[in-house]
Formats: C-alpha cells, structure tokens, sequence
DNA sequence: TCGGACCATCACACCTGTGTGAAGGTCCAC
DNA sequence: GTGGACCTTCACACAGGTGTGATGGTCCGA
C-alpha cells in the first residue's frame, strides 16, 4: 500500500510516517516511480510505534527496543550486545516504574470520579 | 527547605522546580529575603508531577488532575465541572490505554532478555 | 569585611515530535 | 492533454520540557 493508506489506516499523517521512517523506526521499499510502498504488516508495525511513542519512550529508545519484539525472535539473539541488553534491562524497569506510576494515578482519577458520582444522591 | 535542598531530595533541577511552579503544579511560599520556602510534603509532590510527566501527560493536564489526587478529597467536589469531569474520564482512559501498551512491551522485553539469558547455556 | 554558597529573575537555546506549505513529479479519469 | 489526487523532498515553524548563563541580591563563616 501507498502511504495515504497507510496514514489513513493507522490514523496517521504522513509526514510523521515520513519521520519514522527517518528515524529508522519503520521501513519501506520503493515502487518505479519512487513511491512509498508498504507491507500490510506495517498497520500494526505503526500502531506499535505509536503507542511506546505515546507511553512516552523516545524514537531513539524505540528504535533500540523494537527488534527484540518483532516475532521470530531467535534471529535477534546474535545481534545481543551486551549494551544493548544493559539498555533494554534499564528501559524495562523505566516502564515498569511509569506502570506503576500511571496505575497509581489513574485509580486516583477513577476514586475521585466515583466518589463525585456518587455525591448529592 | 529552600530550592536546593527540595532539587537534590527530589533529584530535580532548580530550573525545573521553577517551571512547574510556573506551570501551577507546585507552590512555595517566600522567606522575608524572597527565597522560596517549601513544606517538607512538597517532595513527594514533585515526585508525583515527575511521575506524571514522565509518563506522558502535560503540565497542562497534571495541574487538572493533581486536585483530585490530594487527601481530603471532598473539598474538591464542587470545584467539579462538567468539562473537567470529561478530562479527567478522557485522561483516564489514556492512562488506562498506556498502561496495557506499556505492559505489553515491557512484558516483550523482559521476555526477550529471558531468551537471551537462557541461551547458549 | 570579604569570599563563597546560595538565591532571584530573565533570556536565549536546544531537542523532539509535529504541522504546514512550497515546488515539483506521477498517474488516472475525463 | 488537462485536472485532480496522489506522491516526492525540503524547509521553516511551533510547543513543550529542559539546560545554561548573565546579572544581581542574601547570608554566613573565616
């Protein structure tokens, strides 16, 4: 698929499809006339980099971290350097810690809710 | 305390604890010579916008929310309005969102760096 | 009373994720 | 073959969180 579709799909623009690609977070090839040309693959690809976007981890974390979550894993294991593995023990406990925090926080905004619901019956 | 002891208990810069004492998510009273003056209640309180903040939300937002998150609850009641209450649930259900984006990656992570550690063994 | 550590305000600058628009190429339907 | 919808690259702009440094006041110990 082109890249409209693509923005269109994942909710999107393509200037940020552009930039991820930038930032190495995302790939495509390229058809004859020099157009973008996606694999249907890359919806859920880009929902995934949205999300850790949106959780608040940086494109260069991102980029870092999301070879270890594509599906054949086993083909990844050589390319464990072990600074690479220092950083994704240290990113993991960084989104543990924000797990925590956000759950936390969010139940207290639920409590308040509930409790303002219930007021003046 | 004054700013620098709140900065290193709360391993926040002074230029920060300015910040979002601009922003109206922390406050501070002035000593008679104009240095600003916090209650020892205030780290934890930096902690939580921290917190917060590295999880994602605007100070925009944090100021919104922090009321509903003190103690005694109930004074905050009337201060309740409409719009407010639909930030809050649509907050809350970003947070609730990112968490299981959160969750689902980190968990991945940690998935991976068991593989690896159990590899070649 | 001087030096240094602390504080204040203010301003400029950076990075990152985004938006927006210009200038131009491709393709297809009329 | 012309118009419109799509694509390309490039560049400037912005907001938000943060760093840094200038300039100057306050306080305390040697």
């Amino acid at each position: 698929m082109r890249i409209g579709e693509l923005a269109e799909r994942t909710d999107t623009s393509r200037r940020l499809l552009r930039y991820y690609e930038e930032r190495g977070l995302i790939v495509s090839t390229r058809s004859a006339n020099g157009y973008r040309d996606y694999d249907a693959a890359m919806v859920d690809r880009v929902l995934q980099v949205r999300g850790l976007l949106d959780a608040g981890l940086p494109t260069r974390i991102i980029k870092q971290v999301l070879p270890c979550l594509d599906k054949p894993r086993s083909i990844h294991f050589p390319d464990a350097t072990p600074e690479m593995l220092a950083t994704l023990e240290r990113e993991r406990d960084r989104m543990t810690e924000r797990v925590r925090c956000l759950t936390r926080n969010r139940d207290a905004i639920s409590d308040y809710l509930d409790a303002v619901r219930s007021y003046v019956p």
